[in-house]
DNA sequence: AATGAATGAGGGTTCATTCAT
DNA sequence: GATGAATGAACCCTCATTCAT
């Protein structure tokens, strides 16, 4: 019965398949539109413009991210080696079905659409954050080794993962590199653990 | 005096400019005519369309990308530690000028088109060889242990090396990270030297 | 306590501000709806139309300005001279008040809107009464030469003073002209006096 | 057979039928496009926007204006007296047929299309400075009495005119007003000859 | 070998108006 | 009386490509 933000539920969903089908500039709100069996006109009703569409689109799938993410760092049993492994598994795995994230992660976005940019940056500083606890707490527990320095280790890890980004999800290589993350995972912690 | 192909240079040239500077979708054949002081119709007779076009601006910067990369190769003198290092630090400070070819990893070309894809396919196998030969040369000469397997190893350094060509070099990144580059370097071959 | 066509008056007063400020067609009913708090449907339920809603407005302003010229009119003490002067510079002024009659002036309005033209006509038609009325009474008092046909000069009067709305209200010109309107005056009824 | 500018030509003819009885917001690119049955695109390959093409079929009719005002100027022969009323004449009934200058003169644009003020304004100053030296050359020739301040006559003259343009033209009032044409005249000028 | 005029499909956006509730 | 979601026609503009000369 309760049928409010019907329309505007419908819009996001079609423009969801759509914009991770077919990227951001060869969907057109023709198409949109057209697909959700809506007059243009009410798309502009409901989002002020396609880049407002887009965004929320966006937003939908990070906050998903972050809410599947949040599950593992909640975990108080399991040791801070497993959790850095986890977090890092989990995160990659959902990210997988980000599909418009993927869309974010192209670069001729990040030069003329701000809003893309600022979206990515605010999940970075939080991401960021994350893995530097989980370590951060491993060498509080005494569970890892201070060999190496930290924060080096933390700036190259997330550097590293943020570059598989692309070549996993948005270039579909992610089945292809999956089999190679495990054997990564153990050549970059290497000597982490005492 | 020979001006055979004259008009035909000045026009990649031109669109070499005008595409690594503005990207492929946002540079206009009409810009290119314009720039180039040529008419539109004479563009599309030495070029059967935009893509071709732009793929012989790639031709050339991936040629001239294999053409450093060898002078390196070639090295009888260092060790396979060095070459190593060499190899991979050439690679990235010499693609950090190729333009266009960062343009081929923008994300959405690879949906579309396939001749970037084939491109890069081409070159990353060549890549791909060269890293192995240079672990495999650095086992027969008694420099690296296999403590760790080797093929996992290279397939893991090449992972994270085009991982990080979208971070290095599209997104600017290059200045940021290249300090970190090292210390990665150094985590990653952790243990591979006996 | 009263609050009979309160949402009515609403919509007036919000219309009236937006039409004066940024024109006719630059004005959208979405907007009048938002600033006034009220529903688009709202605003049809009391106006068939955008130019129906207008006419309301633009009513109201030519009301005042007939009002407020009639206080001079009804003067009965002053000399016809300074009466037709009085008259003149009071509906000049007041006019200049009248923010979305000078929305009327923009001439694109007569093509299309006949509503407009017949608003405007009325009003001439009642100027032009009370032009000839004052000269007319500045005879009969003998006050008034006849070296000069006095319809004609009524006629040239109002032709001139029609002119001028345009620039001195819709191209703000007013006070830049104002400085000549004295001279312009003295010249016009020079002769005219005995 | 000269076919130069063929379509170029036949382009400004349609805009300039319809832009003059239809307005600049009320006539489309498409319809002209449709009427001179040319590609919407064939407008825009020799006109960059739609203001541009506009302000070609003005600068035309400004032109067209100068030149047949200029005749008269350079008459040698008659008084000063008769070439003022000459001149303003021949300006006001030329600019009875320049129907798109009308167009300028509708107030709406003047607030957001700089280029038409420009044009206006260049022609005002034109104008401005003809009247001007026709008065002086009145006094230099003592045709002309000082009695009254030539640069509040002129200045005034000028102010009347502009203003008549809006009721003669764009509410084609021309011929309603041009028999009290002669009158004004008559009126504005009395004492002005000796 | 070169030209440049012409094309036409497609793109994002605006807005007065309608109507079921 | 009042609402606000929905409509759809219209608008200006872009650009890769074609083709007669």
């Amino acid at each position: 019965m309760i049928k409010i933000d019907d329309t505007r539920e419908i819009i996001i969903s079609v423009a969801d398949r759509l914009f991770s089908r077919f990227g951001f500039h060869k969907t057109s709100m023709d198409e949109i539109a057209k697909i959700a069996r809506k007059a243009k006109g009410s798309i502009y009703y409901h989002f002020p413009s396609k880049e407002d569409l887009f965004r929320e689109v966006v937003l939908k799938e990070i906050s998903q991210l972050k809410n599947v993410s949040s599950l593992v760092l909640q975990n108080q049993i399991i040791s801070s080696s497993d959790k850095l492994k986890e977090y890092v598994l989990t995160r990659m795995s959902v990210m997988e079905l980000s599909l418009n994230y993927h869309e974010t992660l192209k670069a001729d976005f990040f030069e003329h659409y701000k809003f893309v940019d600022d979206l990515r940056n605010e999940f970075d500083a939080w991401d960021r954050t994350n893995l530097k606890n989980i370590i951060n707490q491993g060498i509080t527990d005494g569970e890892f080794s201070i060999n190496i320095n930290i924060d080096i280790l933390a700036d190259v890890l997330i550097m590293i993962l943020k570059g598989l980004e692309i070549p996993f999800f948005v270039q579909n290589r992610y089945k292809d590199y999956s089999t190679h993350f495990n054997d990564m995972f153990v050549i970059l912690t290497r000597g982490l653990s005492k």
